[in-house]
DNA sequence: ATAAATTCTTGACGAAGTTAATTTATCCGC
DNA sequence: GCGGATAAATTAACTTCGTCAAGAATTTAT
């Protein structure tokens, strides 16, 4: 007789889910707190509660931190083991690879990059497997236990038009793909049950579960650095959009009515990204300052060394920016925004703008919309992959 | 013993709920179709619907319209008796109220419309409640039965900021009124069930249920006007706001970059309601032709005979609306826009402008979302309310 | 000690929907 | 006009999920 696999989370109702995700994003919790919070019963908490810790993947704590002063059985909360499984998420650019594995919590245990050599799909295949075979084979700095033998589930975030639901690439420009079965090629050749999503959703998610977003009905994050993307989580749900166009707030118009409104890639004029992208802020630097040779980096040095045309630059996108964040708001109402992005070295010359803009642009209490701005690290991306793997658990079936 | 009150719909379980309001808004459906729409078993259809039929709120047609071609046993399709049960809608303005009839289906029966004299609230609720007691003492042109012995739920819709779940108008700046307990006042006066909501919200409710709404997962409603709103649908479920703000396509910005940006009522500026508002369209036209005291009819009847730049001026109007139309597409990506206004007499001159800068602005796929663009007859926001008020069957427990 | 409070557990119960077999009603070929 | 094919509707047994209500466990307060 074969020795049988270890026993997968047992999500096996939907009960089961809630008091899960509900410990494992609103860290110990004790079974009446989880009743209260879900509106379950306290005996269906229980219930459910109890296959979790049994697999292990709950535990009890003994209640060290006395947080009920009164008299009573004191509560013992159920806390989640994170190294009950550990998860691979791996990001796509068009230049490179980046994975990482994570535990249960999406905390990152081990990252590695691979240059990115070739866009074709076999190619791509093989580079991405060999990268999760070493992730796999990797011990995590504080000598954890082997990956190999809890990891199951693999996310993989590309940017463009992804259908999750069917694990296809539809359209990648940064790849040149169209409508690749990726989910599927990855799962035959690394044997893991594999995610894939939108590179921004997936931030989203990591977000949403296990950052800002936790305990927000709604919220929404944007990304700024190349492009421009955001996403939206309305009641726990990540918007998709009908025709798969959801969060586009790059090219949300916030410039097109003057005559010299600048034009945009993607065919509109005057879109955020045609006056915030990483290239339209040094296209402008380099105009302002005559210099057609100018970087990114130079344009952030001088102006942070007071440059005033070259601040202008900076500031005109932080308005920019600001004003696609009060569109949102004022359409989409969320709880929170939080804005991140991969040009981490510029944010003290946005920031102030972005936040001055959003708080005149929101309309009545619109501006109660927390505004959170903070640098994007790279693998980042990569643990929003993760995170997607590890919401699979809950719903994983491939349409 | 009194006698007892006719027997309401019973809508006892989700099925039951799933089962009526699809052969409410889809028209005559077999059972066996319900169930392929909605994903319950064909025996739970059956069971979902007998109580329905005994009701009187559904019936089974004799499938006279033979669909299907070959053998079996033949359909009977479900349908709704509209006349089964009556609403009351009625829609508050700073000037008057208007109140209609309708039946299950959201049809107008009866039209009323009443001058409001004064704002102070027990004035209002008793305005309203007279107008509920006309309404409910008249007769369909068509004579139907005596509405109120089968009426007994109230929808109004007033526009600012309403919490539908507790009843209570936070803010209407047309009424001057702040936190009044407006459901429950008009409850304990006409003693019929009332649901309050937004006025634009009210609108979508309509078309979600029994407009172009139908069979869409998300889609939106803006109306255009003396202001500009809208209201979002995704996944079935009206968009809220976390802090009540959501929809303000109005004060989306779409104009704040240039130098000489357009100042809007709310703060902001560049706003698409500072540019295409009844009012601000009559501000542009007074302006370009140089006369301070041109009315919007004569402004229209102008650019209809081919002035220049009163044509502009609509133009521009349209241009701003189709701006904020491409925001709220590529960030939510609906099936479907329905844009909706009373200043129906101009909507020739606005049209094509809005279509066009749509299609420039939609990014990718979102083109493909549909745009209709038609008049807003009067009565129809009063049917919203109706509309609300059938929803309320389906989750009417005021928090 | 005894009482009160609070958490957690247990087993019976009930609601809701599914599966699978059955009945009903029509069309089709002969 | 009759038997068979076919599909819709119904029925009854069963499964599943979660609630309810009672009680066990474990503490503080009197």
């Amino acid at each position: 007789m074969p020795r049988s696999a270890p026993a997968r989370a047992p999500i096996t109702s939907p009960a089961a889910a809630t008091v899960f995700t509900t410990v494992l994003t609103q860290g110990p919790v004790s079974r009446v707190d989880v009743a209260r919070r879900t509106g379950l019963s306290s005996a269906a908490v229980t219930k459910a509660a109890r296959p979790f810790i049994e697999a292990g993947y709950l535990e009890e704590l003994a209640s060290a931190g006395r947080t009920a002063p009164g008299a009573g059985r004191p509560a013992s909360p159920l806390a989640i083991r994170p190294d009950r499984e550990y998860f691979i998420g791996v990001k796509i650019t068009g230049d490179d690879l980046i994975g990482v594995v994570t535990d249960l919590r999406a905390q990152i245990r081990v990252a590695r990059h691979h240059a990115l050599t070739g866009h074709e799909v076999p190619h791509v295949v093989a580079a991405l497997t060999d990268l999760v075979t070493e992730l796999l084979g990797s011990r995590a700095p504080d000598g954890a236990t082997n990956f190999r033998d809890r990891a199951y589930c693999l996310g993989v975030a590309v940017s463009g038009d992804v259908d999750r639901d069917s694990g296809l690439v539809r359209y990648s420009p940064f790849l040149g793909w169209r409508d690749v079965p990726l989910a599927e090629l990855l799962e035959d050749a690394t044997g893991l049950a594999t995610t894939l999503e939108n590179d921004v959703k997936a931030l989203t998610v990591a977000e949403q579960w296990f950052g800002e977003g936790v305990g927000a009905s709604s919220f929404a994050l944007v990304t700024v650095g190349t492009g421009i993307g955001s996403a939206l989580v309305l009641d726990g749900r990540l918007v998709g959009g009908a025709h798969g166009v959801a969060g586009e707030i790059g090219h949300v118009p916030v410039a097109a009515m003057g005559p010299d409104s600048p034009l945009c890639h993607c065919g509109g004029t005057g879109c955020v990204e045609a006056i915030a992208s990483t290239e339209a802020i040094v296209a402008s630097a380099r105009r302002v300052a005559a210099d057609p040779a100018l970087t990114m980096d130079d344009a952030v040095s001088r102006a942070r060394a007071g440059d005033e045309p070259l601040r202008r630059v900076f500031a005109t996108a932080g308005h920019a920016i600001g004003l696609g964040l009060g569109a949102l708001a004022n359409l989409f109402g969320p709880e929170r925004i939080v804005v991140s992005g991969e040009g981490v070295a510029a944010y003290d010359l946005f920031e102030d703008q972005i936040r001055r803009t959003f708080a005149e642009q929101a309309f009545g209490s619109a501006v109660r919309c927390g505004l959170v701005i903070r640098p994007l690290p790279f693998e980042e991306w990569a643990r929003g992959a993760a995170a997607v793997a590890v919401q699979s658990l809950f719903v994983s079936d491939r349409l």
